[in-house]
DNA sequence: GCGATAGGTAGCCACATGGCTAACCAATCG
DNA sequence: CGATTGGTTAGCCATGTGGCTACCTATCGC
C-alpha cells in the first residue's frame, strides 16, 4: 500500500479520458489484443498505444505478450482503489449530514420544549 | 444528461490531483472560505486558486461570495457521475465472469457424464 | 527467405497544466 | 480617509499530454 495518494493520481488520470474509459469498457466484455482495441477508434495506433501504456502504468490493465500479438485484459482489483476513495469521501459528508440533521431535531426538539413551558 | 462522456473527463480529471482531493476532503467536513482551505498548502495564493476553479468547473464544488469572502462547498450529487460509471464497469466484467463461471462449471459438469460414461 | 502482419520507437508539434510573481480590486477596520 | 485583509487577474515558465508521421522489429504463412 505504498503512496495510495500517487496510485490515486494514476488511477484517476487514466480514467480522465474518454478514449480510455472506452478502452477499459470493452476490456470488461473480455481481454483482447491491441489490434482489437485500436479497431473503433480513428486515431494512429502510435496514439493508442500511449493510452495503453496509461492504462498499464495506472494498473488498471495488463498485458502480456505471445508471439506477435500483444494480449490485454483487465485488472478489475484497481478500480476498487478509485472506488473506495470515493465511498470513504462519501462517508464522510454524510456522517456529517446526519450530525446536522441530529442537531436539527435536537433543535426543534428543544423549541417545541420552550414552546410548551411558554403555553 | 447532456454529454455524460465530458463530465466524466472533467470530474476524473479533477480527482486526479492530490491538492484538489485534500481540498475536497476538507469541505467533507464542512463549507469553508478560501482561505482556511489555502491554509495547509506550502503553495501561493493563485495556485491553489486554480484548483478551486477546476474543482468548481468539474462541478464537484460550488462557492458564493458574501462581502469579499468566498465560501466553498461541496456538490455531493457531482461525485455520483464518477462512483455511477465505476459500479456499471464494475457490474460488466462481474456479469461476465458469473457467465464464465457458469460455463465452466457446466464444462465440468458435461466432464463428469463423460467419464461415467466412460466408466 | 520474403512479404505481410502486429506492434513498438523516435521525434515532432500544439496545447493544457501547475506552479510562480506582481500588480490589482473591493470590502473592512481604525 | 488610509491601511489591511481576502481574493482575483495577468502573464510568465517548465513540463506533461495527446495527436501525428516515419521508420524499425519481430513473427507468421507460404
Amino acid at each position: 500500500m505504498a503512496n495510495q495518494s500517487a496510485q490515486l493520481d494514476g488511477v484517476f488520470h487514466a480514467l480522465s479520458d474518454p478514449t480510455r474509459r472506452a478502452v477499459l469498457q470493452r476490456l470488461g466484455k473480455g481481454a483482447a489484443p491491441v489490434s482489437e482495441l485500436a479497431e473503433p477508434f480513428e486515431m494512429a495506433l502510435p496514439s493508442l498505444i500511449k493510452h495503453l501504456k496509461v492504462l498499464e502504468d495506472a494498473g488498471l490493465v495488463k498485458s502480456e505478450k505471445e508471439g506477435r500479438v500483444r494480449t490485454y485484459e483487465l485488472v478489475p482489483k484497481k478500480f476498487a482503489t478509485a472506488e473506495r476513495w470515493l465511498s470513504d469521501q462519501r462517508a464522510l459528508w454524510e456522517s456529517r449530514l446526519d450530525r446536522l440533521d441530529t442537531y436539527l431535531h435536537a433543535l426543534e426538539a428543544e423549541e417545541q420544549t420552550k414552546a410548551k413551558r411558554r403555553s
